[in-house]
DNA sequence: GTGCGCATGAGAATCATTCTCGCATATGCC
DNA sequence: GGCATATGCGAGAATGATTCTCATGCGCAC
């Protein structure tokens, strides 16, 4: 509540750590979780708290650079992706994940909240299936 | 682990703890979290343990006669609904939630899924808005 | 070069959820 | 009906992810 005007407008301080977060994701396909990222950034020799990770995070999420999704344990994933509004399809064995649009979702997204007498709508939809590899592998 | 035959028509113990969740949910309209639930059933005097509406809940998921709902703060709500597919429309500001039926989605995600060579496909879309009331009571 | 203020790091704190354990009770067998 | 056994229960401890606290470090403005 405390926080000045870091909301529109205002400069980010630039941080090394932050930048290796955003950086690693953009090496990395398919959602990450927070301790898994930090993991992997003390594996690299990078001295970075569990803390500054999880606030990295935040601050990236909202930059609008990260997608959350949130698993059926609680933990959260993160993963980067394209600015526009877009949505997954996850695999759930090797968490591959394709961005794709959807145009018919949203139109009937749109047209239900408003019979409904809903406003300012938004929607969450992800798809989760088992890709072309993993079901080949599994025979 | 060691459950023995719960799974298909093993014939679940009657309790009254379980009823008494559903009960509640059965009056309740949109999501109510495990915490919150057993609060309500504490004040009416019904003396039952947060595990076991844990338990009650899962059971009940299990049974498919609840649907669960992840919130971004990771708290997992619950609701009475009916077992066929559908999906929901869900106010932020009072909880009130609408279920609806989606066919254009279910062709659109079958059709993405097929596409990218995707199987076994699922998937979980959500709505959130402001219904009329809300929107109204805000000006 | 100096000073201010946000960012950081380590560990403690918080919060939802799950596990453990001893007890109560329903169900099955006789 | 009476006992044996498995399943459900309640309370509190344990777990695991996330957030908070606070002293310190460093970037940027002057």
């Amino acid at each position: 509540m405390s926080a000045p005007g870091q909301a529109e407008g205002a400069a980010r301080r630039p941080s090394r750590q932050r930048d290796a977060v955003l950086g690693l994701l953009e090496e990395l396909d398919g959602f990450r979780s927070a301790q898994d990222l930090h993991t992997l950034l003390r594996e690299r020799g990078d001295t970075v708290g569990l803390a500054t990770v999880y606030r990295a995070l935040q601050a990236l999420v909202d930059d609008g650079l990260l997608d959350v999704l949130r698993g059926p344990d609680g933990e959260a994933g993160y993963r980067r992706c394209s600015p526009s509004h877009h949505h997954h399809l996850v695999c759930r064995s090797c968490g591959l994940t394709v961005e794709v649009a959807a145009p018919p979702v949203e139109r009937w997204t749109a047209r239900v909240a408003a019979e409904h007498g809903f406003a300012d709508v938004r929607h969450d939809l992800e798809v989760f299936g088992t890709c072309r590899g993993c079901a080949a592998r599994r025979g």
